[in-house]
DNA sequence: CTATAAGATGTATTTATTATATATCTTATA
DNA sequence: TATAAGATATATAATAAATACATCTTATAG
């Protein structure tokens, strides 16, 4: 049970912005912070401008910074957002040849499980995973100036 | 977010199993059944016969049945033990790269949001998941006996 | 007005995970 | 003692995810 790091790295991305606030960052700065691929991490920035998670500015003196306060993100939105496939098993998605599946159980019981799962996410906003105390150390982690 | 066809496997073959009642089944039967590969299966029901859920009878006339009574399995329990990996996102795991785990808050949560998706599997048995009424229609799905 | 630094897009490749297949061994019973 | 069942180990195939590469577009500094 995963969630793939497209989304984790969707996480990633909004945290570093809004530790640098208003300030501008670029994809390589991020991609060179975290240490992880900067061609991989282009497409998930470019998901969360279309989402409108945050603004992508081109040409010289570009960058990114957050569309929003981090207050306004909800991670369990998020998710939803950028995760891309939720089925569970084999009889949530399409071309399902599991032949009970017409009186089987299993499937509302699991789907009840994943809505409680985003319950919880759908608690907390992009500033709640930065709390205060905690934003000075991250900031340094990341050499973020 | 996927849950391994091996733990959706684990759950069918107890099904299957539940609804025979008493009666022995081979894991031929139950793989032809479901239209699904018995090599793999073998697997499934090996690791299910080590972790007491069925008893597997050697030899000719063998087969398989369930431990005990279908009440007695809890899916929660089932799928904690089946599922191998709950590794939602890099830090999780073994060899974060993360840099910023030791100050993000982001695993806590959804450390949470798993806990709360267990908590509702843990209300259901496999009896739950097979009620009364459509056991008929699953056992006809099935063409058992 | 042009060089450059930034993001945008599409395709290809690599890697990791999951699922399936094959082969051989063990057990129990007719 | 032949056969029908499960047990075990290894190998291969299929799928999904992650990464790399190449090229295009946009905007600004000089």
């Amino acid at each position: 049970m995963h969630i793939t790091r497209y989304t984790d790295y969707s996480l990633r991305v909004l945290m570093y912005l809004a530790l640098k606030d208003d300030e501008l960052s670029t994809i390589r700065e991020i991609a060179d912070s975290y240490g992880i691929s900067k061609n991989h991490l282009m497409k998930v920035v470019q998901e969360l401008n279309n989402k409108g998670y945050l603004q992508a500015i081109r040409g010289k003196n570009g960058g990114l910074r957050l569309a929003g306060a981090a207050e306004a993100i909800n991670i369990g939105a998020l998710v939803r957002d950028t995760e891309q496939d939720f089925a569970l098993v084999e009889c949530f998605g399409e071309g399902d040849g599991c032949v009970i599946t017409s009186a089987c159980q299993l499937k509302r019981v699991l789907g009840e499980a994943l809505e409680s799962f985003f319950a919880v996410l759908d608690q907390y906003t992009l500033a709640d995973i930065l709390p205060g105390g905690k934003a000075r150390v991250m900031t340094r982690l990341l050499n973020i100036g």
